[in-house]
DNA sequence: TTTAATCTACGAACTATTTCGTATATACTT
DNA sequence: AAGTATATACGAAATAGTTCGTAGATTAAA
């Protein structure tokens, strides 16, 4: 059985976001570019104290052989988009994966060559059903 | 424009949701179906708080006239369903919508006829844009 | 080697959310 | 009418999440 990892809040799942793209990063690093994407600053020890406090939740594990301690995520990406459409489904779409599908395709563009990838998954699905 | 109407944080989407399938609804009855879908026990006063500050919020509006007040939501489950997806989609999936539905189909169980609806509406998709 | 820069740890303020107790008013029962 | 049940309002404790200042250690620069 897979361990349970507390769900990341807000905050945690952009730190997150950036581990994931950026590869194993220091507290200076994460801070960096969260300064670049955001419009209001956010201080060096506030995402230290994020970073610390996802090191207790082993969300993110740490090298701390060097003085600068470098965070890598402890979760994949994958399994946290799961967890976190899984909720979704189920709080709010009544656990019908299908509706949230429909409103996703329904409200936001999506490009033919997208649209011939989900039919290719459909089939995918169709042929392992029968 | 729409109105900007706050997020609706987790146990408010929850009382939402009952107002949303039950209908117009006093703090006796929302409360008495959160605690038969739920294990632990909520406090009536708690619910009573929540409708409150839900109606502070406009998330909710409430007939006053009779002593027993009647809650009833103010912003429609369709909008707010978008407003998560649409969230998700930025927060966790790169902007990218088909990312989220290829994630919610390929993770769980989808019938035939679900399937066959998709494609349906996929298909109305690559008419309008051609 | 003194000074400046940079790092972690820690505590604590601040905000948001959740939960409920108590007071007070109103309606219902007997 | 007296007593019980039920309603709203309000305050405030309890919990969770966010933000940052300060202290002390270590490294880099002058």
């Amino acid at each position: 059985m897979a361990k349970q990892h507390p769900r990341p809040t807000e905050s945690e799942l952009t730190i997150l976001q950036i581990l994931w793209s950026e590869g194993p990063s220091t507290v200076r690093e994460v801070n960096n570019v969260l300064n670049v994407q955001k419009e209001n600053e956010v201080g060096y020890t506030t995402t230290l104290k994020h970073l610390q406090i996802m090191a207790e939740k082993k969300l993110v594990s740490r090298d701390t052989s060097t003085r600068t301690h470098v965070y890598k995520p402890n979760i994949l990406e994958e399994d946290t988009q799961k967890n976190l459409v899984k909720g979704l489904i189920e709080k709010v779409f009544g656990g019908s994966a299908m509706d949230l599908v429909m409103q996703a395709l329904g409200n936001h563009n999506t490009s033919p060559e997208e649209l011939a990838e989900i039919k290719k998954l459909i089939q995918e699905l169709e042929n392992k059903k029968s």
